[in-house]
DNA sequence: TGATTTTACGATGGCCGTAATCATT
DNA sequence: AATGATTACGGCCATCGTAAAATCA
């Protein structure tokens, strides 16, 4: 199973044609059937159903372990880069548009001025964009929020040692249009909420699936998706009678009332997350943890 | 990074000779030395001290990751073959030795009873070898034991998809010497232990660094090692003064006195876990839990 | 019929083994 | 010296691209 054949493999099922995934790859169209012909003849199954191709039960199986094999091996490739390479002159510092607010912008400032022969950029991204990104080593620290029981750490995609510590915590709020039957609670139970239609907003609020699972209910019947990274937008939605979401910290705006909620308590969390750190990543690191 | 390479390279750091890992993987000396070569200058790192053959700082790191990786590749081949070929006519189940007890031995019985067609096996061994034989796919359904805060699960090795889920817990005990200072006591907190020397019996008692890290301490000095599988030969052990256990249940041994661990509150639980089943090793994942 | 996958085939490159060389104890 | 890793070299096999054939909509 070379990593070539499962990276050839992955793109031919996300974009459901060879001849698009050897365009993407760089290879010829009669390359990728030959790739995915051996991939095939080696696991001794067929993979893809062809005309449409689509993956088959086998192959559905081998995309969810190819994922992570992959990231897994850039990570490595990453850590030993990053251990044995000259030391970088640049440091990238990911961050979930929500975990990098004034704070985030004021250590990495003070941390620059310490350290000015060193370039510190900020990049906001998706949550997994940001874990990703520490784990293959295109960022070096990550600040990354979500919510969670005050006991759970957030949930990180596996790409080995992957270091994260709480940077703070905030009460995970609920938000309701104004008049919505519940809006008027002190405090909210999750379980009420799992009949309600939820906003998908994986990027800004708690992505449903996560939701589910932290409920332990199937409910929370998605409504809209909302791909972006506003709060205000969302909170827009809500009010407009879209569907719920649930949010960090107070909810200010016209039309939405927030709901702290209680059980089972959920916070929202931010994390540092880092695997191996450089001397100048790991001052940045330091000065968020101080 | 080809996973041949990596297996090798592995190999090579585990017998600390390229003579002996090529022997081992049916290579010559040469080719296991042009394939570290072609590792190395692929990563654009040195891996491995020569003379005596030893992982650098890189090449630790990489070995951190080449194992996991190793694991989840033939865990997704075992996954797909488990999905794609032939009904299999052979179960196995792997056990820890405190987890294969009567009750394990009774219910294989009564699902062989009632399967006549297909063959059931018992197959004892270390936690390691359970978690990564379910994994790979020689076992097809895992019975492991050990212990940890009752709303933990048992740390087991990533790879992929493992479900495992709960069939008994039971307190777990610290096995001391009679005429211990501690001894005496009706329960006990971990942190007093964390200066006593503990014999290391990571088949059949708690490992020594889970213990550190459930107790959050870097103590625990490790006197003896035993690496057997026998709880009495382990409480001779206790009794002559060798160390302290961490050990499931009651303890009845002349010499030895159990006391129950209370802060944290530990449990030594034994857990049921497989990844994708056949419908025969369903069925006996099913008795397990019913 | 047309788009798309598969097969055929020749060329290139990679990888292994043999054997000679080099280095370290 | 002797053990053990590296380098040199030749042969074999794998994989890619071009191009023709086959297959499904």
């Amino acid at each position: 199973m070379d990593p070539h054949l499962l990276r050839t493999f992955v793109a031919v099922a996300g974009t459901g044609s060879f001849s698009a995934a050897a365009q993407e790859l760089g290879y010829t169209q009669s390359a990728v059937s030959q790739q995915i012909a051996a991939l095939e003849s080696d696991l001794g199954a067929t993979l893809l159903h062809r005309r449409p191709v689509a993956p088959t039960d086998a192959g559905a199986r081998l995309l969810e372990h190819a994922g992570p094999i992959l990231l897994r091996l850039s990570a490595a490739r990453a850590d030993v880069a990053r251990l044995a390479g000259e030391p970088a002159a640049t440091v990238v510092l990911g961050a979930t548009p929500c975990a990098g607010g004034a704070r985030a912008a004021a250590v990495l400032a003070s941390v620059q001025r310490a350290m000015p022969r060193v370039r510190f950029t900020l990049l906001v991204a998706g949550r997994a964009a940001v874990a990703t990104g520490v784990a293959t080593g295109t960022l070096d620290v990550g600040l990354v929020d979500g919510v969670t029981a005050p006991s759970d750490p957030l949930p990180l995609p596996d790409a080995g040692q992957l270091v994260s510590s709480a940077l703070a915590e905030s009460a995970a709020v609920a938000a309701f249009p104004v008049g919505h039957p519940l809006a008027g609670r002190r405090c909210i139970e999750l379980a009420d909420l799992a009949d309600a239609t939820w906003i998908d907003a994986p990027e800004v609020a708690t992505p449903l699936p996560q939701l589910r699972a932290l409920a332990h209910s199937g409910g929370f019947r998605d409504g809209f998706a909302y791909p972006g990274t506003d709060t205000g937008g969302l909170l827009e939605l809500v009010a407009a009678g879209a569907g719920l979401a649930l949010l960090p910290g107070p909810v200010t705006h016209p039309g939405v009332v927030g709901v702290p909620v209680t059980v089972p308590r959920l916070v929202h969390r931010t994390e540092l997350v880092h695997g191996s750190l450089t001397p100048p990543a790991r001052a940045l690191a330091d000065a968020f943890r101080s």
